[in-house]
DNA sequence: TGCACGATGAAC
DNA sequence: TTCATCGTGCAC
């Protein structure tokens, strides 16, 4: 499998979000090599963007968003649900790509469907806030088989405090996938 | 130093 | 609709 180079991540954010669908996360922790299918995206576009934690600024948990491409954003979230983000655009650009689902693919058990639920399944923690998406245990993929897929748009999940931001079509989805959050 | 609040998920 | 559970950010 061909693992994406910066460059893929060093662009539009939106963009970004889209291609995403379709490629391989991959997590190796031990001698486990975890695999899931990413077939749910949303995209944040800080700082103006009210959805996003950079929208307040640089601050000691947004400092990630506004490092350099194709790195991983964890945070923790309701006190017990990571979220792992991948951060997008130059450094000093703040923005990043939540990812919401996955398919699983390879020693992935239980539910994925959701971004706490696919942290947990993949075994993604705080541990790999920051990390390099270039790495060797930490990375996502192009399967390479070109299998064909329609994209479906939809305004983000959890984010109605955001006023007009709410009402974006930032979530994208694989059009009939079974393991998509919320269809 | 204290406290309100989530880019959630599951139960009721 | 309600609750579990806690780090972050900002008000005192």
């Amino acid at each position: 499998m061909q693992k994406l180079p910066r460059t893929f991540y060093d662009r539009d954010t939106i963009l970004v979000a889209r291609e995403l669908l379709g490629k391989y996360l991959v997590h190796v922790s031990g001698s486990v090599e975890r695999i899931g299918r990413i077939v749910e995206t949303e995209a944040y576009l800080g700082p103006h963007d009210r959805a996003a934690h950079s929208a307040r600024g640089l601050t000691e948990r947004t400092k990630i968003m506004f490092g350099p491409p194709g790195h991983a954003y964890v945070y923790l979230i309701y006190g017990m649900y990571y979220c792992m983000n991948v951060v997008t655009q130059p450094e000093g650009v703040a923005a990043a790509v939540l990812l919401r689902a996955v398919e699983p693919v390879q020693s992935v058990e239980g539910r994925t469907q959701g971004p706490g639920l696919l942290c947990r399944a993949l075994h993604i923690d705080q541990r790999l806030n920051g990390h390099d998406l270039l790495s060797d245990d930490f990375y996502i993929a192009d399967p390479g088989r070109p299998t064909g897929f329609a994209i479906v748009k939809r305004p983000r999940i959890g984010v109605d405090y955001a006023g007009p931001w709410a009402k974006r079509l930032l979530r994208f989805y694989i059009k009939g996938s079974p393991f998509v959050s919320k269809p």
